[in-house]
DNA sequence: CGGTCAAAACTGACCCGTCAGTATTGTAAA
DNA sequence: TTTACAATACTGACGGGTCAGTTTTGACCG
């Protein structure tokens, strides 16, 4: 008897990230799906219950993938600033070592008009913004609109792979987004 | 009655972009679209060789105008410091005015003719850069990648209307988009 | 071990609804 | 009568999803 293959479903789950991240969702066929990943057709229905459930599992997965690494290592025994710098460092990495996964949200939109925003992007945004909070709090920084700034930082890393310049390295991305949350575009600081 | 009516385009144009921006492209029906903007079918056909083709047009022109506005209001005359705030004031005034264009562009380049998209989108790039690069030749402020912060700026805007709280106002947006080049967290500043 | 069998996984040809795009018709204005 | 276009009918490709048939797996038994 065979068991739901964990590794199929990731076969599967790494050549379509790659497809969708080619071509916008419409332009993605699901035989070529199929036929990239060596699998039958019908077998991405036993996985999967739609091509737009396959979509979103994507970003659900990697999203929950960014969640586990910075619960992990995001501790509150972190001063806030060290915290703040770790997460961003974490991600700008973490979207370096997936480089699909940002292309694919371009298109993590409203399907079907429902507001339907990916619990699991909730979630990131939530985390991020405890950091915040945490850091205004003890007096560390000063922020009006935790919620929004958290929103910021994935908006930055995705503006800078998706469009910025493609020989920019990880360090310099991380160590410029830091440097604007630190002090802006100031010349210098003493913080 | 003329051929190549400009008040007919712009009706088309206005009506596609709300149901683009509502659902993904391949969800957008053109017999809505034409029954919404009252016009036939076949009268799509005459302004747009496509469906991709009214898609991109609508990106462009909006991306074009952001451009004229821009170029317009942002003179040589401005201090960097001057130009950077109206550069951001006037994005975030237009993500506003244009509900839908930051919207669309969630799959600006996922299309097989997003080259054609790229230049415009290159050129409005180029530009805040160039205002960036300014205020750093006159000492106003440092950036050791101004084409990484300008790609910043409309991935910020982005983000915030995307994803970010409903109820925030424009003038909160750019307040705070300014408060992060100026002095990022920072409680205070002096500049 | 080897054989038997059931259950589940897998396959891919095929079905069938859906639209993009086109052609036709009706009509109102000029 | 002619022009322009809305309305509407039409069509054909296309691709998501299905399912009858095939293969694989592992459990149980002698």
């Amino acid at each position: 008897m065979q068991r739901p293959d964990e590794k199929k479903r990731q076969k599967i789950t790494a050549t379509a990230a790659k497809l969708f991240a080619t071509r916008p969702f419409h332009e993605v066929r699901l035989d070529d799906v199929a036929a990239a990943a060596q699998v039958g057709k019908g077998t991405l229905y036993i996985y999967f219950k739609s091509k737009e459930d396959l979509y979103r599992s994507l970003i659900h997965d990697g999203v929950m993938q960014i969640m586990e690494q910075l619960s992990q290592s995001i501790t509150n025994d972190l001063s806030p600033g060290d915290a703040l710098e770790k997460t961003i460092r974490l991600m700008v990495t973490f979207a370096y070592a997936h480089p699909y996964l940002f292309e694919l949200m371009r298109a993590i939109d409203s399907f079907k008009g429902r507001e339907s925003l990916l619990p699991a992007r909730r979630q990131l945004i939530g985390f991020i913004e405890q950091v915040l909070r945490r850091g205004a709090d003890q007096q560390s920084w000063t922020d009006p609109h935790p919620q929004l700034t958290a929103v910021f930082i994935p908006g930055l890393i995705r503006s800078a792979i998706l469009y910025g310049p493609k020989d920019i390295k990880e360090k310099a991305l991380a160590d410029q987004i830091l440097r604007l949350f630190r002090h802006g575009l100031q010349k210098e600081t003493f913080r």
